[in-house]
DNA sequence: CTCAGTGCAAAAGCTTTGCATAATA
DNA sequence: TATTATGCAAAGCTTTTGCACTGAG
């Protein structure tokens, strides 16, 4: 049966990071956090909406922002902000996890790197700062679409 | 008189940064860089509409929205996305200009690291990019405010 | 059985746009 | 004078909220 690899147990890996929670378990945040979790691409509100509505139609946008929002408090995903006009999410990485953004073709590339030790040792104004994030962006033009534009 | 100094000149610096721009020099637009260059906390859009109405009651947001576009098209402001809501607009930095947020007290402080000479040496995933910007955004409690919880 | 979670629709931001008027170069 | 920019009002998007219903625990 083609697909059946992706219908298998799509979910329930999920469903076990709710429950636990103290949130309850319900098919569509499983189903949310599923997406989140496949989704390479950095994923919208909408992106995610448009998603859920293929396996389950009657799933709202509001159950969607309302999950997120779990999630977020949660520390089960996190929120990014590459455009101008809406957030992105994915499950939330370490520490020190960062993007780089093709201004060209919109590719998101993420990378690792402490900068966090690195600026709490070079920089005096962060001294006595107790960190709670930090999400460093580089834009600019990758490899590729450099190529293409000579 | 009192704040005449104030009153003095000013936005005449704004005129001289707006003419040569190919942008035509209007009061309203010298009025909003006048009001980021001199707004010390980092302005959203509305409170840069509520500042410039002081000065020129009759000043629409529209123009504001349509001054901030442009000015981002010069680099004469940068755009930051400090919170979940609205951008934040101040005078555009230089490259290794970041920001250390504080969660409780929502002060911003600004630093200066040169993030992309030690990304560039170490994280491979950058080879090969041309980067036109960087943000480093720092989430945290500040040392004050960690000292007034306590 | 209870209360958290859902769907729907409506509201609430922030930002953009159309159009006639005003001001700059 | 020819455009570019403005103000106003209306529309557009993303996100949030109220309320009655449903389903998990």
């Amino acid at each position: 049966m083609p697909g059946s690899a992706e219908n298998n147990l799509s979910g329930s890996s999920s469903r076990q990071a709710l429950s636990g929670t103290g949130l309850r378990t319900t098919s569509q945040r499983a189903l949310i956090l599923d997406i989140i979790r496949k989704g390479g691409r950095h994923l919208d509100a909408d992106e995610i909406y448009r998603r859920a509505r293929k396996k389950e139609p009657r799933i709202s946008l509001s159950t969607v922002y309302r999950s997120l929002l779990k999630f977020k408090e949660l520390g089960l995903v996190g929120e990014y902000h590459f455009d101008d006009s809406h957030h992105h999410y994915e499950v939330k990485p370490a520490v020190n996890h960062h993007h780089l953004l093709c201004l060209e073709c919109g590719r998101v590339i993420e990378f690792d790197y402490d900068v966090l030790g690195e600026v709490m040792r070079q920089v005096p104004e962060a001294a006595g700062f107790e960190i709670t994030g930090t999400e460093l962006r580089i834009a600019g033009y990758c490899a590729e679409c450099r190529e293409k534009r000579r």
